[in-house]
DNA sequence: CTGATTTATTGACTTTCGTCAATGCACCCC
DNA sequence: GGGGTGCATTGACGAAAGTCAATAAATCAG
């Protein structure tokens, strides 16, 4: 679990203590493709840190799968919104490539927030940055083409398409892949 | 200002001790219509009440100005994304109806975080706030026509229109003012 | 290996929004 | 009150994405 550590290093290093308190909530869980670490419906009251393979976020609208996001080894994935609001949620995380994952449920979250200043801090610049990441997304929308929204998205993570079938990709852009297909193809 | 300190009740009530010390940091001041709370390079180390009037927040992109958000009395104002990162903001933030605020600097802000453990979790519970109201116009954009968008503002905001040009709200979902008036005319 | 399924590409056509331009209206300021 | 400016509306046209359908390529299962 050295990684989740070296993870919150970047935003405020844990002591021994806290980080041991916090260590014990964990649980590790294999999850293979395919299955589903949240579905529709279900209160997502976790935070989940990937230590190996890759998931992907969507919702169902009218029949069709529009993806919100993808999650890779080394990043936390959660339902942010069902986690902080208890609602349930109106979307799937779907498992792309077996994972394994160490989980912590909200409540024994909220109980480390009480007890330690540092993790409720911690909680606080891991909030903050959401809020940075989703903000981006949006302004990538309000003033972006498609295709300067998927030459971004290359720029971040040039291996995407190896991972991830490119209709999610497509829906990720908010095009059809039809569309993405032919951005492709119009070098210009 | 007990205003501020209801609108905090909604998220976590202060203590008397708490909330003079936060008072305490707030300076209370009167901008006029077409004057700038924030503009384009400067950084914005500061969070703001609006008590009185309305702002827009908004980008120049290759001369023309993208509408990201209002504000109106009763809410925080900020450029949070400059804010947390203490990078020169991309926005400007110019008054719209003649406005009475109440500003806080980040440094005072983050000097009662070290103070009071109570006013960090407020700042928690704000960051995670606002990540729900951008994650939410996010999803708006993912999943919803122009005209979706449109009926959701009015009905979540139905005095917008008297309140701010047609032209903004047209910017303020991603389209035309020539789309939006076309919107409004075909009833469907 | 082979047939079946899923995914990606391409074409023809439609729909939606953007662009450019003209017009009309309201407000404001002298 | 008249002239000016800014804003909303409307029309004609163009550009971009969506839809539907056919096909090709890649992947998967047995």
């Amino acid at each position: 679990m050295e990684v989740i550590r070296n993870y919150f290093n970047q935003f405020l290093p844990l002591s021994d203590e806290e980080w041991k308190a916090f260590e014990q909530c964990l649980s590790k869980e294999r999850i293979h493709k395919k299955e589903f670490l949240l579905k529709e419906g279900q209160v997502g009251d976790f935070i989940a840190f990937v230590a190996e393979g890759s998931m992907r976020f969507y919702v169902l609208r009218e029949g069709e799968e529009k993806v919100i996001a993808f999650f890779f080894a080394g990043s936390f994935v959660s339902n942010y919104r069902s986690f902080l609001t208890n609602l349930p949620s109106d979307y799937y995380i779907e498992v792309l490539q077996d994972a394994l994952i160490y989980r912590i449920r909200k409540n024994e979250l909220v109980a480390l927030y009480d007890q330690f200043p540092k993790i409720e801090r911690l909680g606080r610049l891991i909030a903050e940055n959401l809020y940075l990441m989703v903000a981006k997304r949006l302004d990538s929308f309000l003033y972006k083409t498609p295709k300067e929204r998927y030459e971004e998205l290359l720029a971040q993570n040039s291996r995407l398409p190896e991972e991830v079938p490119q209709y999610m990709i497509a829906s990720y852009l908010g095009v059809k892949p039809e569309t993405l297909s032919r951005i492709r193809a119009r070098r210009d």
